[in-house]
DNA sequence: GTCTATAGGGAGATAGAC
DNA sequence: GTCTATCTCCCTATAGAC
């Protein structure tokens, strides 16, 4: 776990090349090809292929974990909302292309259980449906989530500046969760 | 291309295996094992992998093809985005988890550049983004159709019937689309 | 339509020298 | 930290019998 220059050209090719082609569709000879070393060169930084793969994950999930846990810390709703909102698109607009690898990747998915980071998600997620959700809470939420993703690897907002595609991130988002029927503001 | 009860099963396999592993992490091994033949059985109704695949998103881009084409007939702006999002929605609900295995995976995406439906996803993004879009435009166009992919494979939204998601889906990208900056209602 | 058998290649991973 | 060399396994794909 301890940072290292070779260490982090490893998890720097490995990021180009599974936004590119996929964590399954990327292998061993890829990302050494890449880096212009060997592949037992790689192997001598991290034991397995999925060790790169949480490499490459871990600090978003750490982040994440941050992130819920400033906007936990918040008493209001609208105000638990607002910080977990802007937490995450600053997150995808700093790592365009890191979110959607992740969260698309069934593989991914699976060895992301085992993260200790991994309850991010799912509190993270609990913030954006509020208590009590019903069925039009959980769809927007989920479309909060897969939209502010896959924002972060659409090749029609590559082109997009970082300050631009935040603003606009966080407006849709907000259009998205706000006044569910008739909701009024919540004082703070 | 012609449908037999054969092609039909590896078909429905690999779409249960897609959605669960994604495409590079299924092999032929396990479309066929899920089957209860061997591999050369599945062979013989696809030359290849690739075919396979193709097989299984084909439909699905001729439906967005031909939700392209209706809603592309249509002469005002809300009608064009009412038919697009109507036919996206339904087609997200009715193949709930197709969507999100074709549009995530980098590799399904290179094959389907090849094939002859898909221009279709350019041509309803077209639709979502309307005339001259800016960026605000392309960001929540982009938000819509990855919230909506993305809806027919969230486990949280698994448990809803067919008629709750449409339902709620609809009003999530309406609302995400509507009324850019002080828009009125365009007539028809 | 399905089978057995197998070719040929690339995958992840390891050993040990420099 | 990087190399060469190698192992084992499983992949896609093919050949040919039933």
């Amino acid at each position: 776990m301890v940072a290292s220059p070779a260490r982090d050209r490893v998890v720097a090719a490995a990021l180009d090349l599974f936004a590119e082609y996929g964590v399954s569709g990327t292998s061993l000879q890829m990302i050494a090809d890449r880096m212009g070393v060997t592949k037992a060169a790689v192997y001598h930084q991290f034991q397995t292929k999925d060790e790169i793969v949480l490499a490459v994950v871990g600090p978003v999930l750490e982040r994440l974990t941050r992130i819920a846990d400033a906007a936990e810390r918040e008493r209001s709703r609208s105000r638990q909302l607002e910080v977990a909102l802007a937490g995450v698109v600053d997150l995808v607009v700093e790592h365009r292309r890191v979110a959607a690898v992740m969260q698309f990747d069934p593989i991914v998915g699976r060895l992301v259980q085992g993260d200790p980071g991994h309850p991010a998600f799912d509190r993270i997620r609990a913030i954006f449906t509020g208590p009590d959700p019903d069925a039009e809470a959980h769809v927007r939420a989920a479309m909060v989530s897969g939209g502010l993703m896959i924002a972060g690897v659409d090749p029609a907002l590559s082109a997009l500046s970082d300050e631009k595609l935040r603003a606009q991130l966080l407006a849709a988002a907000r259009r998205i969760l706000g006044r569910p029927a008739g909701r009024r503001r919540t004082g703070d």
